[in-house]
DNA sequence: TCCCGTGGAGTGAACGTTCATTCCTTAGTC
DNA sequence: GACTAAGGAATGAACGTTCACTCCACGGGA
């Protein structure tokens, strides 16, 4: 069943969320999750098939925003220094305005779950995405400069140069390591740029 | 209990980590760790507290490792282009070199067992740690050339400039979906130095 | 030399708990 | 009354942990 369908799922699927963000996926059982969402343990398994379905279904429309926020604010060529910034400081400013979401994709990413996912997407095309569907759109555009204005080197490794980075700030941010302002994230897309760069 | 007080010791946490790094904290059972060891469930007891305490120790076994590879090939001062890079060789070499060990210690460090292990560090030494004790040294090292060769930016920052990138690389790697030669990985690294230095 | 007593390492069946999942009951709507 | 949605107690599987037991190495007495 889609995630969007009626009311009660959404608030299973964004009960599910909040919790899941905080403890885990084997910490945040579904009894708990039927609690917060003000609903029958029941019903939560007449809307997903089991609790995986669940998971992977918060983990699309995830996914699904994520892409809208960024595509919305981007758009040409990102093997260009202003756009690729543009879409670094997109970034940054979407997850760490959504910890849950960062924290949720992290965990998922890093499971059984993102991996096979990750796997799937892998095999089925090889260039277009590499370590989870965000940055498919952007991953294409920068393969595209690649021994143009961006180094000639593989794309996973670009990939790694470009994202990396990123989601290590952001963890760092949301632990309360660095506090983040205009100016220094300017200069972390510029940095990031630097690396990529010819 | 020492994790290298005995053999069956040692057997235990060697199946640990084997299993683990597979299959996960949750997927793989104490029965199934003492099965691969050779051993009965319940000398897993006898030498470790708990299921934690036997993974906080292989996580501290896997760290001073780690620690003493890197010490051994990289001393002086990191806050200068030759060395920086040679680091980060050094890093993606041991860590591809031993999968076992990345994919546990990734998996231990987003989790709740790593993420209070680094809040603790953290507390105690808010510039001397960020996200493990893997960069500790080097991040002091790090820390010091800043403003003179390297950015002037937050050390969390300069951080995640330089071990995020790491990190996605040899997940890339040990996925499949890169394959590394040493030019590739000179490469890197002095990509890894481009986006630090002033 | 042999035998028996002792201590402690090693074992795995059994226990209690937790969890995902099921399924029967109830409430609501037409 | 018939039908569907919702609920939550019941169920059974899986897990970490315990504990009563086995086994072996060793030492001292005969």
């Amino acid at each position: 069943m889609s995630i969007e369908e009626t009311d009660k799922c959404r608030a299973v699927a964004n009960a599910a969320l909040e919790l899941i963000a905080e403890q885990g996926f084997h910490g945040t059982p579904i009894s708990q999750i039927a609690k917060h969402a003000g609903v029958g343990v029941g019903s939560i398994f007449r809307y997903f098939a089991d609790k995986d379905e669940l998971i992977h279904a918060i983990h699309a429309r995830l996914e699904e925003k994520l892409h809208l926020a960024l595509t919305a604010e981007i758009g040409g060529d990102l093997a260009n220094r202003e756009l690729f910034i543009q879409l670094v400081q997109a970034l940054v400013r979407h997850l760490v305005g959504n910890p849950l979401v960062f924290k949720f994709l992290e965990q998922y990413l890093n499971s059984p779950y993102g991996i096979e996912k990750m796997r799937e997407k892998f095999l089925e095309d090889a260039d277009a995405c590499l370590c989870s569907d965000r940055e498919k759109p952007f991953f294409n555009l920068l393969s595209a400069g690649r021994g143009k204005t961006i180094k000639d080197l593989p794309v996973a490794m670009i990939h790694s140069l470009a994202f990396g980075p990123v989601i290590f700030l952001v963890r760092d941010i949301l632990a309360g390591f660095v506090e983040l302002n205009d100016d220094l994230l300017l200069q972390f897309g510029e940095s990031g740029w630097d690396s990529i760069k010819i």
